[in-house]
DNA sequence: CAATATACTGTTATATTATAACACTTTGAA
DNA sequence: TTCAAAGTGTTATAATATAACAGTATATTG
């Protein structure tokens, strides 16, 4: 697979994430991975799974799954909740600051860093005293490119 | 069904709203809406689906994702996208400048009205011009009453 | 080096969530 | 009364996600 030097990057920020932390980086990690890295748009578990899979060798849904959970959890890609949908995190600094925005037309995601709206949660947890242990924001809308 | 007095408000009000824009208050309609204004927290379709059946009379599918699908096109429940579940609206005012927040403890779901939310999103947008014709946030964490 | 524990994968099956398609019914207006 | 539009009932199926279990790779330790 060609990719970008950022791209690669990303990758071997993964796999020295992986050596770190005692973690494998096997086949299927490294797939999926790459495969998200390299098309920077959303893409469903199926979508991945056809992808990645050859005539010869069917990959099963556990196997992509599995993949996008690990990397899930490590912060290396996000889930767009309203879509059912998988991206590969762009920044890998904020992940409690930051929202996500899809264009409706060009169908590129973004990741906004928003200090200013973490800020505006902690403000109304401090309100209403409660604690948030998790946050997701999701922007839908028409990018700059396609908004002229 | 025994209901609170704001329950029976709030769905006399969508009553109301039917009668005023030429929709139907159907059966299918009014229970769904029954069920999740009596109920306030999330449920998914197929509880929904499951609450309402009886032995007898076993609703399907798509009777319920039409009811759903009607009533959230107009305002009046909201789909907690992380959840793939449903909650009637408590406000009915704002829906722009609100976030869902649930408890992950007791379940219970609230609207928040984040006035400096939107403000910050719409700085951001600014910044960007990007525009911005959709947008979910959800919070998840524990409540005040839980968190004492 | 073997023995063994742990993390990970492969595979089958199945659960959960959502929609397509089409015939039928209700309602209101022409 | 006829007709169009909105809505429902029903069957089937698509799309998304996980359970369960056997097998494999890797590292640890005796
Ligand atoms: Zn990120
Ligand atoms: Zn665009
Ligand atoms: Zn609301
Ligand atoms: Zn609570």
């Amino acid at each position: 697979m060609i990719m970008k030097v950022s791209q690669s990057n990303k990758l071997n920020r993964a796999k020295r994430f992986c050596e770190t932390n005692k973690y494998r980086f096997t086949e299927p990690r490294e797939r999926v991975l790459s495969l998200l890295l390299s098309r920077h748009e959303p893409l469903g578990a199926y979508q991945i799974l056809k992808l990645l899979s050859s005539k010869q060798a069917k990959i099963k849904p556990p196997t992509v799954y599995r993949a996008i959970d690990f990397w899930k959890k490590n912060g290396f890609i996000h889930r767009i909740e309203s879509m059912n949908a998988y991206i590969a995190c762009c920044e890998h600094k904020h992940h409690q600051n930051f929202c996500i925005f899809i264009c409706n037309q060009c169908n590129k995601v973004s990741e906004l860093t928003l200090e200013t709206l973490s800020q505006s949660i902690t403000n109304i947890i401090k309100d209403k005293s409660i604690v948030i242990t998790r946050s997701t924001t999701e922007l839908f809308g028409s990018c700059f490119e396609c908004n002229r």
